[in-house]
DNA sequence: ATACTAATTGAAATCGCTTTCATGAAAATA
DNA sequence: TATTTTCATGAAAGCGATTTCAATTAGTAT
């Protein structure tokens, strides 16, 4: 015995109205006299009348959906920002298609054509790469796209970020003012722009400003992980450098925890700042002084922004940039 | 210029044969003679046809599309469970929407039943306690249901757990092996049933067996959180206890973290146990003992269950226990 | 009362696809 | 060759809403 859906046409009927009017009262439309609009409610509530969403997207071409492209629900960083999303896409009555695709090219080309055949009103994308092929999908798609944590150089989709390479050049210059000449930089992958182009630019511009030579052999490309700061840090040691800037606060536990157990202090031998200012960064000891972001607020203005889009709205701006902090821990000495 | 969509009707127009056959061709239907495909594939391809899934859903009754309702994203414990259940889902060419309920009973009904408007093909709910209303309204939805990482001791929903009153039992056993006789237990709220029902249970069958006495003084209401945990644990440490099994491995964290700090030794002075073996078990000095819970299988399973229940099949069993561990790192004792 | 405008309603087309059923063609059996 | 079966295909009826447009009713101003 299947259960019996009631549908738009039922209420009609025991309400003595057309479907139309009925439509009317679900959708708030002022054109309704009150007592018909009283009628119709009690038959709503009488049968437990639930509109059919699909039903509704397929008339009204609009499915009050958007698509989430995320690498990974259980990077905190990303999913902060998707906190942010929910949240705001609630707020407008949205709902989320939410996938994950680990970062591959091709993956994120697929879910995005997934996505779009399932009619969303808009998109938003978060992810470490865009190359051609996906701005040319994002190009090709009719429902809008926003950028949220992500950037893209090329640059015509609209995003929102904080300024990675400003965020990069403070905390690396603090370590300058410190008298630190040999600085470490360890990031995740160089094919990845947010890397390449914002913090090793920003790192770049830190130690020009200060005349400090540019050594790349201090740039480490590791994996994001806690592991990954473990393996990297005997050869940052090695190195030479007495502090480093990290991209990943886990990749950053890492190489405090392997230092401190190597013998080598956290601060005093080795100062340490990280990227993304998550819970892990209280919890190491010493604590990891980091940039701050504003990870909720990124996926909130973005999916603001979409709705705006959604709406055909003109956006007041289509890069935004969001302020970021430092927040000073006990990985790094006091300035003097 | 609205960007125009090629619907199968262009297609059909286009290859000089009926919607029926391209429909056939392109969900896969054998009913098809090969050149009749080929042609019908040679225009979709040319029109770059994309089928509106909203259509095929209002026609089909199905959306391929499953609602998750998780307490909140950036929870790793929950996330990770979304992940396998997302990886499942994709691999059945589900897609998932996914809503944050903040555990609130009133939210949780509400995403329920607009998920159901939705016509989502099934849910998948994530919570930390399932009230009569919710129960209901599970009943009373036309999709399947399976509880993923979430008990309902009135269980009749489909779900996916480990044994955490078994668990917790163990863990507190080997506690009380190394001698221990007051033990703390330190929990979320009580009246969430996998607290009262499951470790609470666990905590006391563990005591029984030892012949120790319950004492209620030692059990602690806190918020899940690191700073939950800092704040709880000097009341631990006036309470006598030498050992403290935690629900939350951040709450763990901060407890272990306070006590370092105000001089009590982690383990010498006080061993501690948490509960999900995420990434912090492993930052902190000194590590963490855990349970271990197998979470992406967790939901994985879930999904699976969900697919079959979707398909109108049978269920080998409604309950799923998967199975634990409990790994063993620095802030316990080795048995002696 | 009469004419005219505004407010309410309903009929019917549409959205883009799936699916049943009928039909003609081709293959198999007698 | 005649008769069944089996295959391929198309016509058309939905699926459950929205939305346009015309019709009806009510209200207001002469």
């Amino acid at each position: 015995m299947e259960k019996q859906t009631v549908t738009i046409y039922d209420v009609a009927r025991e309400a003595a109205v057309s479907m139309a009017t009925v439509s009317r009262v679900v959708n708030g439309n002022p054109n309704v006299k009150p007592a018909t609009r009283k009628k119709v409610l009690a038959v709503i509530e009488r049968l437990d009348y639930r509109p059919n969403a699909v039903a509704r997207g397929l008339a009204s071409k609009r499915s009050t959906t958007v698509g989430v492209i995320i690498p990974d629900v259980t990077n905190i960083y990303f999913a902060s920002l998707a906190r942010g999303i929910d949240d705001i896409a609630m707020m407008y009555k949205y709902n989320i298609i939410l996938t994950n695709s680990d970062d591959a090219g091709e993956q994120e080309v697929n879910v995005l054509n997934t996505l779009m055949a399932k009619q969303v009103d808009g998109v938003i994308f978060m992810g470490n790469h865009i190359d051609d092929k996906l701005r040319a999908e994002f190009k090709r798609a009719k429902a809008p796209v926003v950028l949220a944590g992500t950037v893209d150089p090329e640059g015509d989709t609209p995003s929102v970020n904080i300024d990675y390479a400003a965020a990069v050049e403070e905390a690396v210059t603090n370590l300058i003012k410190r008298g630190h000449k040999k600085i470490a930089l360890a990031l995740g992958s160089l094919s990845q722009s947010i890397n390449a182009e914002y913090r090793l630019k920003g790192y770049k511009r830190a130690l020009n400003k200060a005349k400090l030579p540019y050594d790349d052999s201090l740039v480490y490309e590791a994996g994001y992980s806690y592991d990954a700061g473990i393996k990297l840090q005997p050869v940052i040691a090695d190195s030479g450098a007495t502090a480093v800037f990290v991209g990943d606060d886990e990749m950053a536990a890492g190489i405090i925890n392997a230092s401190m157990e190597s013998g080598i202090d956290v601060p005093n031998d080795l100062e340490v700042i990280t990227s993304n200012n998550t819970i892990v960064t209280q919890i190491t000891r010493p604590a990891i002084t980091s940039i701050t972001q504003p990870l909720y607020d990124i996926g909130a203005v973005a999916m603001r922004m979409l709705t705006k889009l959604m709406n055909d709205k003109e956006l007041d701006e289509k890069t935004v940039t969001l302020p970021y902090g430092i927040v000073r821990r006990a990985s790094t000495k006091t300035a003097e």
